[in-house]
DNA sequence: CCAAACCTTTTTAGGCTTAAAGCTTCAGGT
DNA sequence: ACCTGAAGCTTTAAGCCTAAAAAGGTTTGG
């Protein structure tokens, strides 16, 4: 099968796999650039820092619930990690007035300190990893890939 | 502080840090949907899709650390995941002639069967989550992201 | 009032991941 | 033959992830 030379399935079908193919590529190369570094320089982890920026966003907290649906993780997820940044102290959680089911988790003075300097580091980073990049090719990917985040159907 | 106009500390730094967060949420995308597709439709997992990816394509098989370094995952960590393949008779380890200590990593002929078949829809959910954009599209991309996996500085 | 339905969270079970430790085997030097 | 270091693999500990079940608390309809 595929000697036909009449068949091709789809136009562009091998070009997407090889984007996809890149795009896991770098992706994956940043992100455990990322992670190694959390980890060597800042002794966190990359789940750690995203639930500890959405605290920081909301520093009036957020419920178990809202932080998972935010994060996109599942409910169960969220109740180690903020297990563990509590028993570090940057985290705390907070009873719900009027719903003793409900908890607000919320950063600490010392956890929204630690996310200033992580985020500013982390900041860095990403300039210096993707630096070989200049600010046209970026804004090309960025309007290209929005494409995919957007799925405008309305014709 | 940063209320100094004259601070800019990195020309296009926004820029980057907007385009990293669009290529993570993208690939996030993109891999959750095939996560999710191949529990649903296959019954099986991204890492177990890779190791059949990988001892697919040496038919003759890979020894376990060949594997892992081919994947660039730790050597603890496709023990288990050849142990499940194992168990569910898609992938069987050999002795290694003249080295006791190897083993090497097949897929049984049920494995290549199956992914055969996972290799075939895999190409086409890629080609449907990639479908917004045009080979030209796609090109463009490709080409960006390739400075950064060939960190070229033979100038 | 109270039981069923619903909501919020934690717990459980299973898989993936790494780093580090342990076991066996190999290869080379004495 | 013996020792030693390195190689290959597995095991273990800790964290992350999900889906599903369990445990409390709340709300609502009779």
């Amino acid at each position: 099968m595929s000697l036909d030379p009449t068949h091709q399935p789809e136009p562009g079908s091998k070009t997407r796999l090889r984007l996809w193919l890149r795009l896991l590529k770098v992706s994956g190369q940043v992100e455990a650039e990322l992670r190694r570094r959390l980890r060597a320089e800042h002794d966190t982890t990359l789940p750690r820092f995203d639930v500890m920026a959405a605290l920081a966003r909301h520093p009036q907290g957020l419920k178990m619930s809202e932080l998972s649906s935010y994060l996109r993780v599942s409910n169960g997820n969220v109740t180690g990690i903020v297990d563990r940044l509590t028993e570090d102290g940057l985290a705390l959680r907070v009873a719900v007035k009027g719903d003793r089911r409900a908890q607000m988790a919320r950063l600490t003075p010392k956890g929204q300190q630690a996310f200033a300097d992580l985020a500013k580091h982390h900041e860095t980073w990403i300039d210096n990893l993707l630096g070989a990049l200049s600010p046209a090719e970026a804004d090309t990917v960025l309007a290209v890939l929005g494409k995919l985040s957007e799925p405008e159907g309305k014709t």
